[in-house]
DNA sequence: GGCGCTATTTATAAGTC
DNA sequence: TGACTTATAAATAGCGC
């Protein structure tokens, strides 16, 4: 009968660290880096690994630590990762619901000051102005109250706008708000 | 002409980030994650991968993060890297030159201890047991010598020894001094 | 972005030196 | 440990959906 010549076909299980599991280590550790340093250039990502040898026995701590791509680099890109925000850290989608968190925090604030903003102009169109209404012509009550009105509408439209946004951002849907919101 | 179908060989360098390129990453990654649990199942070590997404163009900043086997496991094993010293950082050779680095050491301070010990030792064979040799007899100067030079002896081939494996230790010479250290 | 397909390239288990 | 060999298992580039 013929010896098995060649690559074995293995279950992936943890082989206890004799010569034949080192070896695997070895050249799988080797295969690995190049991986790596292939996806790096490939596709021009940081990336880094950190691997610490297998143990020998139960008793005994693991072996020396490997790095790629080196010990500056790794810690500089993991240093990167640590520096995000918890939410960056765990959402894949990054680039779009942080991105968005933050544009709802935002929009929300505006929102609340504009409220205020608005209550306050309602009070002062309602309640201090009556006592001044004998000092207008009916010609300057009139304008007064239009240009009231265009205030009011802009203001309204306003709340409009961000109550919209802040539903639809909610609803996830990206409409093309970005550049629109200047009012 | 027939198409290119099935696996074409391929130059490692930089994919631009269009669709190909970006199917590039996706794949690649998928593998390398694989291949990463896979030693770390097969050989029982700790791994960890930290993996920033592609950059859009130069002027975006890249995309979210890819982290193997998780945020928590790899923090965690980075941490482990983190705290060990700058020596077992650094040496590949954990196991070997941090170790023997640290004998050398050791065998320096002792060989200076030696010879300071045999100088003294020296210093008091000569000088101030001088003017007590009046109150020794002939016989009890001569084990006295004798034991002196056995003494000598000893801290000679201490001193040798010392120096051999010093000598040794920095020219790379890995002997099976460990257990033979014992004075 | 994902899934499936397929021809090829790669990675690699086992063995030898 | 490392290098080379061999035969085979896996990964994957280039497509199409």
């Amino acid at each position: 009968m013929q010896k098995q010549m060649g690559r074995a076909k293995i279950t992936i299980k943890w082989i206890p660290r004799d010569t034949s599991g080192n070896m695997t280590f070895m050249k799988r550790k080797k295969g690995l880096k190049k991986k790596v340093e292939e996806l790096s250039i490939l596709c021009g990502v940081e990336v880094c690994m950190v691997c610490f040898g297998p143990q020998m026995d139960q008793q005994t701590a693991s072996d020396h630590p490997h790095v790629w791509p080196g010990k500056s680099k790794a810690l500089e890109i993991v240093e990167r990762y640590r520096s995000l925000s918890k939410e960056e850290q765990e959402n894949k989608k990054l680039d779009n619901s942080s991105f968005l968190e933050q544009r709802i925090k935002k929009l929300k604030v505006e929102l609340s000051i504009k409220r205020k903003e608005n209550r306050e102009l309602e009070m002062e169109s309602v309640y201090p102005w009556d006592s001044c209404l004998n000092f207008f012509t009916d010609e300057q009550l009139k304008d007064l109250v239009d240009y009231i009105d265009i205030r009011l509408e802009t203001v309204y439209d306003r709340i409009n706008f961000l109550s919209r946004h802040e539903r639809e951002i909610y609803n996830g849907v990206e409409s093309d708000m970005v550049g629109f919101c200047s009012f």
